[in-house]
DNA sequence: ACGATGGTTGCTGGTGACTT
DNA sequence: AAGTCACCAGCAACCATCGT
């Protein structure tokens, strides 16, 4: 604006900021005064506005206030906000199409999505219902390529298990002892005294895929389905839509769908999930065609969605017992002593509050230690004991 | 200069789901 | 039963571009 029209970018700025140079704040109503007047020019004129309106669209703004506001000049119309949504399903199909181009191995993971709808008032007629609803993602592979693409398993023979190889040895097990300390340092170097350590751990434990892990992934939502996972007519419907959308984006991509067949794609999905499509494709054993027997489909595998919450389970079912307020030391102690009313060992229930907590009692257990250990009277003070040899100054 | 064409935008009446 | 809301299809208005 201020090269094609100097003059009156100047008038806009001087009013809006009194004659001083314009900048910060001030920038965006100049802008948008003049993008409202552009588009009253010219219709076509509308990036400004596709983006209001977009923002509206995302905060569910009601039909009715969106006209009053398409009145006013600051956002477009209710029909237009339809077209801007057909519009964003189409760029999101060209999305996974020209991704599919770069790299065609690609997986789909689903959930389940349920909810329930209390109405105002019960009544025979009316009753609270259960939706049964099932969301799914197209996701792109960051580390396998077609080339590193191995299309045999490789397979262990039954005879050659055994218990040891799932033991950790060697290198596994200082790998584990380097994470350990890594994790130990970050608590350590929250100490006054050992803040210096700060700028020698690593930010990201090391682990060999660490360059592709950095890289932005790649994931699309596919529509959701009106469909229950815990009947299995309803999960055959997903594979067939799985199906159909699939061939039809190698379609698009790649003029045929050999490289799906070639390929395949991964379905993942959590324990029950997995279980219940794997199963739904087996129904279709028989079926004529490949599309139909679900043929592309596979490997159906478990995503462990739930692990860290599973862990957590364990760890509150192993350290938390109701009946040990009196024992300084334990978690319930602590739970009383900070008047955490929201801990109740039910991890499910509210896992952000569990999760805070015993990370809250662990780091400060580990404190305790580390100033037992090093001698010291507390976070603030020098240790007197155990100081490592390399000191301060040779460090820098 | 004029009309045809294509694209974008907003309006309107009708419809169905839902609430009061 | 009446009202509210979102969506849909169809249409007119408008503008830019192109050919005659």
């Amino acid at each position: 604006m201020s090269e094609r029209l100097p003059f009156l970018f100047r008038i806009m700025a001087t009013i809006a900021t009194g004659g001083k140079e314009l900048q910060g704040t001030k920038m965006a109503p100049v802008a948008t005064a003049y993008a409202v007047l552009m588009n009253a020019h010219s219709d076509k004129l509308s990036a400004w506005h596709r983006m209001t309106t977009i923002v509206a669209i995302k905060g569910h703004l009601e039909d009715s206030a969106l006209t009053r506001f398409n009145r006013l000049g600051v956002t477009m119309s209710t029909t237009t906000k339809l077209r801007l949504l057909d519009e964003a399903s189409s760029i999101m199909d060209k999305g996974i199409v020209s991704r599919l181009q770069k790299s065609p191995l690609v997986k789909i993971t689903g959930d389940n999505l349920d909810m329930y709808i209390k109405t105002g008032q019960q009544s025979l007629e009316k009753s609270n219902r259960d939706l049964h609803l099932f969301a799914s993602n197209v996701l792109f592979n960051r580390i396998a390529s077609p080339d590193k693409y191995s299309l045999v398993p490789t397979r262990t023979p039954l005879t050659d298990l055994n218990a040891e190889m799932f033991l950790l040895s060697g290198n596994y097990r200082s790998t584990l002892v380097n994470s350990y300390s890594v994790i130990l340092g970050r608590i350590l170097c929250e100490l006054k005294a050992f803040s210096w350590m700060a700028n020698a751990l690593p930010d990201h434990i090391h682990h060999p895929y660490q360059h592709e892990m950095s890289l932005k992934s790649d994931i699309f939502q596919l529509p959701i389905m009106m469909k229950n996972e815990a009947k299995h007519e309803d999960c055959v419907d997903i594979l067939d839509t799985y199906e159909a959308v699939l061939s039809d984006y190698y379609h698009k991509a790649f003029g045929s769908e050999d490289v799906l067949h070639k390929f395949g794609v991964t379905v993942g999905g959590d324990q029950l999930t997995r279980v219940r499509l794997e199963e739904a494709k087996n129904l279709r054993a028989l079926a004529t065609t490949p599309n139909k027997r679900f043929e592309d489909l596979h490997p159906f595998v478990i995503e462990l969605w739930h692990t860290k919450q599973d862990f957590l389970e364990k760890c509150f079912k192993a350290l938390y017992s109701a009946s040990s307020v009196r024992q300084p030391g334990t978690l319930y102690y602590f739970k009383s002593n900070l008047q955490r009313t929201d801990i109740n060992g039910k991890v499910k229930g509210g896992f952000k509050a569990h999760h805070e907590f015993l990370y809250l009692v662990g780091t400060a257990m580990v404190t305790e230690q580390f100033l037992q250990y090093f001698g010291m009277e507390n976070v603030e003070s020098e240790p007197t004991k155990n100081m490592p040899i390399m000191k301060k100054k040779s460090f820098r």
